[in-house]
Formats: C-alpha cells, sequence, structure tokens
DNA sequence: CCCGTTGGTTTATTATATGAACCGATGGTT
DNA sequence: AACCATCGGTTCATATAATAAACCAACGGG
C-alpha cells in the first residue's frame, strides 16, 4: 500500500463517537508505527486536514476538510439537491428516510430526514458506516454491481454489528429480489425491530455509487404501509437519480414505474 | 517534502472557477511528474477523497470529503456556531460580514453574510483565499502571531491580486493599528471601492486562528458607520470568540470593551 | 517514589516514490 | 486521409523518502 492510503486511512479514526485521538492510540488502533503515525499527521496538520490541541493533547480533523466540502458541494451538489426529496419522502412515508453513498467499497449516511408524524423513529446518525451485508441499502447497491465486486465484497469478513447471522447466501438472495423487483427489503437486520427498503442510485455511467432507503419501525408495519413505502421510495429514487444526472439502467426504470402495482 | 504533502498540494488546484481538472494538465499546474500525479490520485480516489468521471475525463473532489466536514463540524461546530453571529453582524451593519480561517498559512473563507439593507454588495465567494498583504483580515491575524512568523509570511512573494502595491512597510504599519486599537482597517485593497475591517480570532492557546471581517461600499462609508462598524465587530469578535472557547488575550478584549468610544 | 504511559526524536535499513521514455487512443488540422 | 499534438495511462532503473526499534524527557496516578 502507498504511503498517501496509509495516511488516509488514518483519518478512519475519526468517528463521532472518537472525535479525537492521542498519537500512541492513533498507532495502536491503525497498527501503523507510532513514528509513522507521527509523521504523516505532521504532515497533514500541515496542510490543515488535521489539527491537535495545544501541542499534546490529541489530533482531531482539522478545518481544511471544511473547505473541500463546500468546493466538492458547488461543483457537484449531492447532498444539497437531494435533501429536499428525502426530507418529502420522510414526510410521505411517516418514516425514517435515509441517503447513503458509496465511498471506497463501503456505504457512507450521506444524509437522513425524520418524519415528525410518530414519536418512534429510526435514528440515524451523519458519517455512520453501513455494511453491505444485512441492509437493504447494501443489497440494492450490490444487486447494480459488476458480479466480480460483489463477489469480493461478500468474501470480506462479515462486520461484528449483524443482529442476524447473514451469510452470503441470503445477502444474494436479496440481491436477486432486488433485480427482479427494483428495489430491496431487509428485515431486522441492521437493527432490531427496524424494516429496511431501499432503492439503488447511480452515476451518468450507470454504476451504482449510493442508495436511497425507508427505515420503518416494525411494528407500524402493514400491507398498506409497505405498498406506500414502496411507491414513494421508487419516486423519490427515480427523482434523485435525475438531480444527480444518472443514468438510470432502462430495466429498472421500468421496474419502478410499475412498482406501485406490485407492490 | 513528503508524498502525503505532495499529494494533499494535488488537492490545491480544485476551486470553484476549476472544478475538474485532467491528469496532464494537474501535472502542469503542480509541476509534479505526470506519473506521479496518477499514481498519487489513483490511491486518493481510493479512499473517495477525488473521484475520476468516466474512466477518462478528468479528476475532481471526492465524496469522502463530506463525511470528513460532517465529523469535524460534528467535533468542534466552527461554522454552525459562527454563523448566526455573523449574519447579524451583517444586519447590525448593513454591510457584508465576512469569516475566515487560517490554515496552513493561508486564510480560508469559511463564511460570510451579506445584508439585505443595500442593493450594492461586497461580493463573497467560500472557499476563497485571502492574501495577506492588504486585507484587513490578514493584518488582524498578523497582528497577532509570534514575529518570526509575520517576517516569514511578509517575504513570501507577493500573490498577482492585489490592487494596491502593498509593500512589507504598508502591512507593518497596519499590524500595529491593529495593536494598539484592537482591529485593523483596509481601503481599496483586496477589492477597489472596498473598506475592509477585521478583528482576530483564537484558539484555546491565544493563538490566531482567523478574522472576523466586514467589507462595506466605500462610497457608503461615513464616520458614523464607520463607528458601528467598529462597535459591532468588536462585539461580535468577542462573541465568537466566547462560542470556540478561544483564550482571547487580555490586552485585547481591554481594547474591544472601549473600542466603540474611540471609534 | 515508582512505574506505566504519554508525545516526540533518532538511526540504520529498506521499501517506496520518482521521472524520462514510451504506448495506444482520440480529435482536430492541413 | 495522413498528420500532429495531446490525452490518460504504463514501464522500469534509479534514488529518495518511509520505516521501525530503541530511546528521551515529561507527566500522572497509585
Amino acid at each position: 500500500m502507498g504511503t498517501v492510503g496509509k495516511a488516509l486511512d488514518l483519518l478512519e479514526v475519526f468517528t463521532r463517537q472518537r472525535p479525537q485521538v492521542g498519537l500512541s492510540e492513533l498507532a495502536r488502533l491503525t497498527g501503523v508505527n507510532k513514528a509513522t503515525c507521527f509523521r504523516l499527521m505532521a504532515e497533514m496538520e500541515q496542510r490543515g486536514l488535521v489539527e491537535q490541541l495545544g501541542h499534546s493533547r490529541g489530533y482531531r480533523l482539522g478545518p481544511a476538510v471544511l473547505r473541500l466540502a463546500y468546493l466538492r458541494e458547488s461543483a457537484v451538489p449531492t447532498r444539497d439537491a437531494a435533501m429536499p426529496v428525502l426530507q418529502a419522502l420522510a414526510r410521505a412515508t411517516g418514516e425514517t428516510a435515509h441517503l447513503s453513498h458509496l465511498v471506497g467499497g463501503a456505504l457512507h449516511t450521506l444524509g437522513f430526514a425524520y418524519s415528525a408524524q410518530h414519536g418512534v423513529r429510526v435514528m440515524m446518525d451523519d458519517a455512520d458506516i453501513l455494511p453491505f451485508h444485512a441492509t437493504a441499502s447494501g443489497a440494492a447497491v450490490l444487486a447494480f454491481m459488476p458480479p466480480a465486486d460483489v463477489t469480493r465484497i461478500l468474501s470480506a469478513p462479515l462486520p461484528p454489528r449483524t443482529s442476524v447471522a447473514a451469510t452470503a447466501d441470503m445477502v444474494r438472495a436479496k440481491i436477486a429480489h432486488t433485480q427482479t423487483h427494483g428495489w430491496a427489503e431487509a428485515h431486522s437486520t441492521f437493527e432490531e425491530d427496524v424494516q429496511g427498503f431501499a432503492v439503488p442510485l447511480f452515476n451518468a455511467q450507470s454504476q451504482p455509487i449510493g442508495a436511497l432507503a425507508v427505515a420503518a419501525a416494525m411494528p407500524r408495519i402493514t400491507p398498506a404501509l409497505r405498498a406506500t413505502i414502496i411507491t414513494e421510495l421508487t419516486r423519490a429514487g427515480a427523482e434523485i437519480n435525475t438531480l444527480w444526472g444518472a443514468q438510470t439502467p432502462p430495466a429498472l426504470e421500468t421496474l419502478w414505474r410499475t412498482a406501485p402495482q406490485r407492490a
């Protein structure tokens, strides 16, 4: 692996739960030598990608990432464009809507929206990372990936948090379902008592780059609500794909148009 | 220079005006060898920091920067905390308020706010980079930096855009003014017919990390407006410093308390 | 007072980055 | 149609930069 890859891996340790880390802890978490960590962090600090507190206290993400994010959004307004659709989807379904983006072989949360309709909501967190296995979003994306990539991802070690043991066969079944219906569904997998629905999102080259999902509280699910979610989800998915200038696979577009009847 | 520093320098070519660049152009702009550029970009693409369009079209910033920005803001809500103050400052003065952050020895625009009062406004752009010389914000920051850093910055080559030739002596005069008054002022420097006012912002170690500024349309400036701007600017500066958990130098705090009388 | 841990530094060793030349593809221009 | 410049990407010998173990001084809790 190259040096910059190693440096960028260091940034992965920063999460919502662990906003700052010391040098030794960083070396321990990443397995990178402490001296190497120091040099890499010092170099990233110089460019403002990370900063350290008071000369000896730990590192955290720096202000430069804000600038990069502004430039990214102004160049390609992914999130800004999708948020209104996301909010409308949450309103229309009464459940939590969720948008994720494929980056480096993982699904990163890009945004979410709650409905005010119910007190009990499926909660989400920005910058969360979703497991491919056992989420509707994961199945939605995998269903439109080249088979080689799917095999590679499914043969990777399973993440620890999956509450239901998700075998590769089960995931393949979900993928097949997605390909024939146009949307993915998952029960009690990512979280207990949560029913997930998702559709894939594409780029201009018809490659899947993310997923739009609705996460509903399981006890509320009725045939009618399920139909509503599927109808609204496919409609919103088509809308975001349009906003993003995506090339939706024609077969999928057809499925989405007839989704309401088959829901 | 280290490899990751070189890689991060590549990201600097992306601006609002140049949201995407091809490989050869990138190599030309940065002076880095084309093969090196390719390898570095490929490595950054793998982590989602940049992405390329359709296998041969150019690179642009990738979605991973969004995630990093969210994490940064959730860990240390710099911009979110300051924006309301910024908007209030624009409203109170009737002019454009501007917030910049010191990152890697340059002032990066972090946010701005317009007043609805006048049709003629000083326009700003997110992710702009300000020259140290000849802006009020630059002087405000330099005034509280270690002298060694000031000398280093002032001996750097002058940026091309400065409309008024700003000699090091002129900048030093502005710095002295800032140190005795607590705020910086600049006439027709960054832009024609713009009068700039600025105060420095600090971190918890009393080091300057940015500036809060008001940019007013020159023809509107009257002694009364000038007094208002200085009063409101120092007040807003103190407020943001508090929000950011900054350790404002005591001498400066005193100056700010008495600024209205000396305006 | 001790012992573990912290952030940071040094060193020889080695792996990695580098850049000139090269490639096939593309797209105007003559 | 032949040409030429330029594009993104690749190759490989060379040299530079990254690495890791040992070592510091400083800090802090028991």
